[in-house]
Formats: structure tokens, C-alpha cells, sequence
DNA sequence: GGCGACACGTGAGGC
DNA sequence: TGCCTCACGTGTCGC
């Protein structure tokens, strides 16, 4: 802020340029060519008012928009006050990275959803490790020795299992392990993880009789409490 | 843009004011007091260069916080084409919104901790919405009675599971439930959600024997896979 | 004293 | 027209 008080705006060192101007090329004084051909001495007041309301509206705008800025500088873990481009910086990184996980944590994980589905995903490399991170998930319906299918064919693999996650929703159920590789065969290890998950799909469809679901048997409900507004990413 | 040569830096009605200033109370021309009692004719070339580079180096930093601007336009889910301050707004909510959801996702769901632990909370009120949204989790060693118990113990309460969710990480168990009440004992669904929960730890903890782990017997591990540096809100 | 970051006032253009 | 937003050049402060 220029001056400690905000009414005197007009400064002394700052022109108003309303008629007076100076001509930066030769540095003389010349009279500006006041466009149609009002009386410097009749208009005056009103275009320095209007002059004045103008520059109090663009302050009150910047003085929005630098608001917006201090709370999202606010948001961002980092400390120490940092440049408004680099402020601006750090919060697209931010806003991409709470995308990605929020999404990770929500959709990839949780919610069952009404197709029979197989995925398997290497997660990070872990440079310097030599073991993979691998995600696996499975969503089907529910049937009694899904569980004991789903350990035996894991145990099966050459995998630990860090994580293991079961939700339902209706009668169906989606399980998602979270795995790590020893070393040696990582590369076909997403290959074989899938293989074995696709037999226990494959064995859910040749079983015909559906047992009841593992939890609530109610009717198929929805439910979305993650915004997915967000998630596009 | 002024002017489409941006060498031409000298504007006909942009004073340089570097020596003639209009005084804006009483609005006679007076000579500026010209600090350092330099020529205008010596320094002239100097000072012009000067403010050629300045203004340049003032347009580069414009356009990188633009740029990072419109960058950030592209995160925001909104097509509309917005104000620069109301997108700043938006940026801001946007970043609260995925904070929540991630920290919900992430700290509240999933990982089943070392200790013991119930917890029962009021999600959204659902204005307009006559029946409240219920979170509730329960932590705890697994044995093999515990899934038909939890069963039994929701059957038993006047709520709707609008999800279940279960994660093991060693032996340990985390059970999450979305739950509705229905119309009527909103006040206490509450604490009563809570009872039935500590009924089903002291059970567990009256059972001596501990049965093997639902799944994967392993020794305890921890996985953070979620970036627990945005969470702080 | 140059360089970078900021606030300021102002002209242009859109409804 | 009046209001609003934006880009621009400039003054100023701190390193």
C-alpha cells in the first residue's frame, strides 16, 4: 500500500494524465489530442471521478483475487512465504496429487460395482527395492467359498499380501489385495496374479446356485459419498 | 496487449514521469524535485533501456502466473469460462473438498490399527432428508464368530447397511459400516450404534482363544499408500 | 545498482 | 451508458 491513507489517491510523484502529457519520445510537453472535443474545464469533474471509482473497483478486485491467494497460500503445506507464481505452482501439484489418491482411495477400492471385474496394477517401482508393489482387485457376486477360493489361489502365488480388503454393496462383493512380489519373476507377475483371479471368476459362473450374500441381502442400494466431481482427473 | 510491437514502449498517453508530474490536488504543472541532479539528456538512453527491460521482465512474470492460472482453470471441474478471482474461489473449495474426502477415505477406512477401537459418527445431516447417515467402525483381533456377530448385532438395530467394508492387515480387523437410520430415534442412533458395537469388543476380549487370522497369517505390516502430506486440512 | 516481486492507476473491451 | 475484468507500464521495496 502507497499511502497510509486510503482516501488521498492522488499521489505526488503519480501523474493522473488526464489532459497533460508527456511525450516520451522528444520530452516535450504536449497537449493530448482530447478525443471529442469536450472543454478540459467542463468534463473535468466528472472523468476524474469516473476515473476515481475505476481505480477503486480495480483495487477492490485485486484486493479479491490476493485475498483468494493468502487462504490458498493457507492450504499448501509448505511454511515458508513463497512467490504468488510459485504459490500457484505448488497448488496445481497439490490439487493433482490429492486427485490421483482420492481417486486410488475411492474408486479403485471400495465399491463394488454391478459388472464382474479384474484388475492388476503395478503400483510404484520402489526404485532401489527389487520387489514389486502390485494392486489386485476382483468384483463379483458373492458366493460361500469365494473366500476361501480367493486365499487359496493368493496363497498359491508367489506374492505376500500386504493388504487385503473386502466391501459389499447388495449382494455382490469386490476384494482388493494389496501385493508384493519377491524377487526374480516380476515381470510376469501381473500375468499370473490376473490368471488366477480370472479362474475364480470363471469358477463363479459355472457354480449356479447363488447362495445368499455373505452380509445384508437387501435390495441392490447405492451409495456415493465420495464426490466424484473431483475424480476426473 | 497495447501495442502489437513490443519495442514501441513508449505510449502517447502513458507519461514516463520522470520528470514532469501533473499535481494532482490543485492540478498546476510543477517540476518534479529530480533526485540526483542527473540531466535528462544524459541518463535519457540509460533510463529508457532500463524501463524497457522492466516492463519486460513485468510481462514475463504476468505471464507465468497466467499461465499457472489457466492451468488450474483446466483442473477445476467447472467448463464455464470464469473470472479469475471466482476461479481462485473455486480452486480453494476444490482443494477443501479433496482434502476431506481423501483424509475420509484414506485415515478413516481401510487400515486397521494396533489398538482396539470403535468409532461412531454422523456423516452428512442430509437437510431434507428426514433419516441420518451414519459412519461406524469397529477394530479389533479377528476370531472366527466376529463377522456373524456384527451381523447380528446390526440386524438387531433400526438401521439400514448401505455398505459394509472389511480390511485385514496381520491379524487384525477393521470393519467399516455405512448405515441409515430410518425415521424417528435420530437422537440416540447414535450411541445405541455404539453400544452394540462394545458389546461385540467385550465378547471379543471374553473369548480367550484366539482363532487364526481370517487371512494371511503374516507378520504385521504397515502400507501408506496414500499421501498422508495433503491431509493436514 | 541491477533484478525480481508487488501494488498501483489506467486504457481497452465485453455485457 | 456504467460496470467489470484484464493487460499493461510504472514506482517502489528488498536483496
Amino acid at each position: 500500500m502507497y499511502f497510509e491513507n486510503p482516501n488521498s489517491l492522488i499521489s505526488g510523484s503519480m501523474p493522473v494524465n488526464q489532459s497533460l502529457v508527456m511525450d516520451g519520445e522528444k520530452g516535450e510537453l504536449v497537449k493530448d489530442s482530447g478525443r471529442m472535443g469536450k472543454k478540459i474545464g467542463v468534463s473535468g469533474a466528472k472523468t476524474v471521478a469516473a476515473l476515481k471509482s475505476h481505480s477503486e473497483a480495480e483495487r477492490r478486485r485485486r484486493e479479491r483475487i490476493n485475498a483468494h491467494l493468502e487462504s490458498l497460500r493457507g492450504l499448501v503445506p509448505s511454511k515458508e512465504k513463497m512467490d504468488k507464481a510459485t504459490l500457484l505452482a505448488e497448488v496445481i501439484s497439490q490439487v493433482k496429487r490429492l486427485k490421483t489418491t482420492a481417486k486410488q482411495a475411492s474408486e479403485g477400492l471400495h465399491v463394488p460395482m454391478d459388472t464382474d471385474d479384474i484388475e492388476v496394477e503395478m503400483l510404484e517401482n520402489n526404485v532401489g527395492h527389487s520387489s514389486l508393489l502390485l494392486r489386485a482387485s476382483i468384483c463379483c457376486e458373492y458366493r460361500p467359498e469365494l473366500l476361501s477360493d480367493l486365499r487359496q489361489a493368493i496363497d498359491d502365488l508367489p506374492v505376500h499380501v500386504m493388504k487385503c480388503e473386502i466391501s459389499t454393496l447388495g449382494g455382490r462383493v469386490k476384494s482388493v489385495f494389496l501385493l508384493t512380489t519377491g524377487e526374480g519373476n516380476n515381470g510376469n507377475a501381473v500375468s499370473s496374479v490376473r490368471a488366477a483371479l480370472r479362474n475364480i471368476l470363471e469358477k463363479v459362473s459355472a457354480s449356479a446356485d447363488y447362495a445368499q450374500p455373505l452380509f445384508f441381502p437387501r435390495k441392490r442400494q447405492r451409495v456415493s459419498y465420495v464426490d466424484s466431481s473431483c475424480l476426473s482427473s
